[in-house]
RNA sequence: GCGGGUGUAGUUCAAUGGUAGAACUCCAGCCUUCCAAGCUGAUAACGUGGGUCCGAUUCCCAUCACCCGCUCCA
């Protein structure tokens, strides 16, 4: 069997529905990607799966659905205005990129790089020498900075104050939203907030397909709780987060955790839930106690008290965020990867197999006629009936072993076949993607043997 | 963004300074009563823009996209 790469997964992506390169006829745009048929179905089955273990299965959690823009003030207060800008140099010996900070700061071994201007920046290198880390040799070029946050204006006029920001991450509109979910909700400590949506990063880097992307959507998770608890909620979030990928089907050999040595300016503790990717290993879940840092940033910034009254104690204070996010297109891609698989038959032929977890699968049932003069007038009654209730496909070309297989490799766990039988008797054959069995079932089963297997 | 590589039907490949062949897929028809069979037919490509040349898919330049590194991140 074959070795699966990303080459080989771009194109069966391509060739079946899944996912396109994004404006592909205009030569495409770097970074960006469409959903097919079959990826949305697949891509919205995940987000699905992630509600009903998430908003639907855990107590006091909340969903909510914030929008895009928010108020400028709110990236200030968040950090990301002047955390999300890269001082950014490259050396003119061996073309690598650094950021400037970092190197003086790696250089003197403290953090003054951190308080310097750009101009402060390039002088101390070069008074001091700072080599680079790569070649040694000091020979940089001016600082430039690298803006992450995509700006957009709103109001027909392009002046500064109109500048307002396409999210970076979606956890600040749980944030600001905390005390109304928590008022309207009348929701006590802890409780959660998920949120599925998009956000944006102006990355320089090209990622590996649908890893790596300017535009993402991410599911995420905030905990909102009381100081002293938030170490055994971080601890209980990684492991329900490793447990919901592997009900998603990811084996646990290919799943691992990353704990974060360096962390990000809003986090006291940071750990990855890590997949094997043919590239390596790679983010799709990131856990982090955000503390109280960012409830207390927006209510210096807004003015506004973010504090919880503790019914029971009568204390006030402003709770402690665990946060957990997980990458949906991530998520889409390590699914694909694991479900892939090729399978080498008695007869010595292949077959490619997608074998996704039902829940997941964009087609629960296809229908086929077992001969297409005799059979497809009561197949399509059938398609009819059961596409009321499942994401259900028709096929009537070629031959029989042929049609399995079409279905096999876009991962439809269920085969109904019409024959004679069925005109006379009113049976089918139900045939399954990853045993290959057939069974015989009467044709009003059929419905409910087949919700039977597709629950999550 | 920097360095290196790549760019021909939907996919995988081929050939050529005189405008391109195939296999698989897909579609239509025949055949077919349970695992990619066979037959007939049809559709379909030189990434884009310049330059050199009588003539460029082929040579040169630029650009765009993708891949591998660097950097960064979820």
């Amino acid at each position: 069997m074959e070795k699966m790469t990303m080459d080989k997964m771009v194109n069966l992506c391509k060739q079946y529905g899944f996912i396109f390169q994004g404006s592909e006829i205009y030569d495409g745009l770097a970074n960006t990607w469409d959903y097919g048929p079959l990826g949305s179905r697949l891509k919205n089955n995940l987000k699905d799966a992630w509600r009903k273990r998430f908003i639907q299965e855990r107590p006091n959690a909340y969903e909510l659905d914030a929008d895009i823009l928010m108020h400028p003030k709110v990236w200030k207060a968040s950090g990301h205005v002047d955390s999300f800008a890269d001082p950014l140099t490259d050396c003119r010996e061996c073309k690598t990129r650094h950021r400037a900070d970092n190197l003086i700061n790696d250089f003197s071994n403290s953090s003054i790089g951190d308080a310097m201007t750009n101009a402060e920046m390039i002088e101390y290198i070069n008074k001091n020498k700072v080599p680079c880390p790569k070649c040694g040799k000091t020979n940089f070029t001016d600082i430039r900075q690298f803006k992450l946050m995509f700006e957009t204006h709103r109001g027909v006029t392009e002046d500064s104050k109109s500048v307002i920001y396409l999210r970076p991450e979606n956890a600040q509109g749980e944030y600001v939203n905390f005390l109304n979910v928590q008022r309207s909700m009348r929701a006590k400590l802890p409780f959660s907030i998920g949120q599925i949506g998009k956000a944006f990063r102006n990355e320089i880097t090209p990622g590996n397909f649908i890893f790596r992307t300017i535009e993402f959507e991410q599911m995420e998770y905030q905990t909102f709780c009381k100081k002293g608890t938030d170490e055994q909620l971080y601890e209980y979030f990684k492991e329900y987060g490793k447990k919901f990928f592997m009900d998603l089907g990811l084996p646990a050999d290919k799943l691992r955790y990353h704990d974060h040595e360096k962390l990000a300016f809003y986090a006291k503790a940071a750990c990855d839930i890590e997949y094997l990717f043919p590239f390596g290993w790679g983010e799709i879940n990131g856990t982090h106690n955000r503390t109280d840092y960012d409830l207390s940033r927006h209510q210096e910034f807004s003015g506004k008290s973010m504090e919880y009254l503790d019914p029971e104690t009568n204390e006030k204070f402003i709770p402690y965020i665990i946060e957990s996010t997980y990458g949906v297109g991530r998520t889409v891609l390590a699914l694909l990867f694991d479900a892939y698989h090729e399978d080498e038959l008695e007869d010595g032929t292949t077959r490619e197999v997608l074998s996704l977890h039902p829940f997941l699968a964009p087609y629960k049932v296809a229908v086929l006629p077992l001969v297409k003069k005799y059979h497809s007038e009561k197949a399509y009654e059938v398609f009819q009936q059961l596409s009321r209730q499942f994401m259900t496909t028709y096929d009537e070309s070629g031959n029989i072993g042929k049609r399995y297989r079409r279905q096999d490799v876009i991962g439809t766990p269920f085969c109904i076949t019409i024959d004679e039988n069925t005109l006379s008797e009113n049976t089918v054959t139900v045939r399954d993607r990853d045993t290959m069995k057939q069974i015989t079932l009467k044709l009003d089963e059929v419905e409910a043997y087949v919700k039977e297997r597709i629950q999550f």
